[in-house]
RNA sequence: GGCCCCGUCGUUCAGCGGUUAGGACGUCGCCCUCUCACGGCGAAGGCACGAGUUCGAUUCUCGUCGGGGCUACCA
């Protein structure tokens, strides 16, 4: 049994995005490796950007991608409350104790005049910063403030003014900062809540959490965050700051730039596994050279000293590449359960097919698999197969390029009255019979070839034209070669 | 501006003082072939720059340049 306990820390503010799986997925990882445990907590701290669905998308996404937690809000477990909101009082207690200590300082400054200070600062050239100004005050000063700007007063960290702070990242390696450049950061907000400062520390010490997997973007205020720790008497966790993911614009991976929220993903045709594969390698390295791997792969695999410090940007190509990788390594039974829904959204598909339809679906899958990237593509390669023969559509070019060649239709209606008279109806029979229409007209194999799959799918690309034609059947064959004889004109 | 982090093909990841600098995606070419795709083979393409240290630097140190992050009563 070991003792790692990682914590995945969202703010319900919306859509989960990619970023936000991959540190999950990354804790995850790490607690499965370790034989550790991952928590899900919820930093609802801030109600003006928080949403109403905010939790219950987390939770979805978190899902979708497979990543079970052990401890959390919906099942409970040791530490419980794991939402913030409900953890009010138990931050109360620790600035109290901060503020009895004199390492935490009522601030009453209000946001005008915090406001007006930096403005002034900034004219004046210097860096922005609080200025400390209510740390110091005199007894007299604070029976003032106090009894008129009482009620929303901030609670300040008294950062010590001088010493500095080392620090070794799991990441980074050794971190050091001096004390004067950290500010008096804001640990509780003049509404009662607190600030991510402090809530994060007291619930990572609480929940005895050993690993903090955050973004890079924490890197600056960890040692704020390490002196908190100290201040309260506490050991840090361990810190693992992740290279933030970028996109392609090299800017920090989001919506702007690209990144879907988590469960756009599958709603386009990406497979969780694909996904993940390409996450994981998202500033991570096995140190070996190879690309694909599955999760148990990964779980074995994963280590703190695999992740990278530096930022990757987001190759979207890369990850199409990894889903074609996997949906041809899919089942058929599988790959069909996947489709259908996409199938059914394009109105390919009924909302409860039968078997025999179901069958049929599958015998077009296997022949699409390969050349699928997304499963959303589906519909778009497939739709010939499940249209009605007088209701698919003719590629234009495709008539244009083949159906006006001289002879044409000669080839084509003996074809189709070889097809007819055919005892199995099979790709090989098939196959035969244009062979040998293609040897009686000494014509060249695509002058045959081509016209016929363009009759019977309406386009020049798919997959083995015999193989089409035993899947559409017969029947099918047929009608959709006697509507392209009404279009030939060559 | 200040503080912090980073710098190997277009992208990504190997390399950890001596290598013809390797893999993958993408690109291009060839093969397979009824098309498309899959697959196979091959090609182009890189150590940001400048000083040091060293017999020898992609690898160590410093500087320059470039990129990123932070600099809220947001996380």
């Amino acid at each position: 049994m070991s003792n790692v306990r990682v914590r995945f820390a969202p703010s319900p503010t919306g859509a989960l995005h990619i970023g936000g799986i991959r540190t999950a997925f990354w804790d995850w990882l790490y607690a499965k490796h370790t034989g550790g445990k991952f928590i899900l907590r919820i930093e609802d701290t801030d109600k003006n950007r928080e949403t109403a669905d905010g939790v219950q998308v987390i939770l979805d996404s978190l899902r979708e991608y497979g990543l079970d937690f052990d401890e959390g809000p919906g099942i409970g477990g040791p530490h419980a409350p794991y939402v913030q909101s409900e953890r009010l009082p138990i931050y109360h207690k620790f600035v109290e104790q901060l503020i009895a200590e004199g390492k935490a300082y009522r601030a009453y400054d209000t946001p005008e005049e915090l406001a007006r200070m930096r403005e002034n600062q900034q004219k004046r050239g210097l860096p922005p910063g609080y200025d400390r100004r209510h740390r110091h005050l005199n007894e007299a000063e604070r029976a003032e403030y106090e009894s008129t700007r009482g009620s929303h007063a901030a609670v300040r960290f008294a950062v010590p003014l001088e010493g500095k702070v080392t620090f070794q990242d799991a990441v980074y390696g050794e971190i050091t900062v001096e004390n004067r450049v950290l500010e008096d950061a804001i640990l509780l907000k003049s509404d009662g809540y607190p600030t991510y400062h402090l809530a994060a520390q007291v619930d990572d010490h609480l929940m005895e959490i050993s690993h903090v997997f955050r973004g890079e973007e924490w890197l600056p205020s960890a040692p704020l965050h390490i002196l908190i720790h100290r201040a309260l008497g506490w050991e840090p966790p361990i810190y693992a700051h992740l290279p933030v993911m970028m996109g392609p614009d090299k800017k920090k991976f989001g919506k702007r730039n690209g990144a879907l929220g988590a469960l756009e993903y599958p709603k386009q045709g990406y497979l969780r596994e694909a996904t993940l594969n390409f996450l994981a390698l998202q500033g991570w390295s096995a140190k070996e050279e190879r690309d694909l791997y599955s999760v148990p792969d990964l779980i074995e695999k994963f280590d703190l000293d695999g992740i990278l410090n530096r930022s990757p940007i987001s190759d979207p190509e890369k990850l199409l590449w990894f889903n074609g990788q996997y949906i041809r390594q899919l089942s058929l039974a599988d790959l069909a359960d996947r489709t259908l829904p996409f199938l059914q959204d394009a109105g390919l598909v009924g909302q409860n097919p039968d078997a025999e339809t179901l069958a049929y679906i599958g015998q077009v899958l296997a022949l699409e698999q390969e050349r699928m990237k997304t499963l959303a593509e589906a519909p778009a390669l497939a739709d010939f197969f499940l249209l009605a023969d007088d209701e698919f559509l003719f590629d234009e070019k495709a008539v244009t390029k083949w159906f006006a060649h001289p002879g044409v239709g000669n080839r084509l209606r003996r074809v189709r009255s070889r097809f007819a008279a055919l005892e199995t109806f099979d790709a090989a029979s098939t196959e035969e019979v244009v062979r040998k229409v293609i040897e009686e007209f000494a014509v060249k194999g695509g002058e045959v070839i081509h016209p016929v799959r363009v009759a019977v799918s309406g386009r020049t690309t798919g997959p083995g034209l015999f193989e089409t034609i035993e899947a559409l059947g017969r029947d099918r064959c047929l009608r959709r070669m006697d509507r392209a004889l009404g279009m030939i004109t060559g």
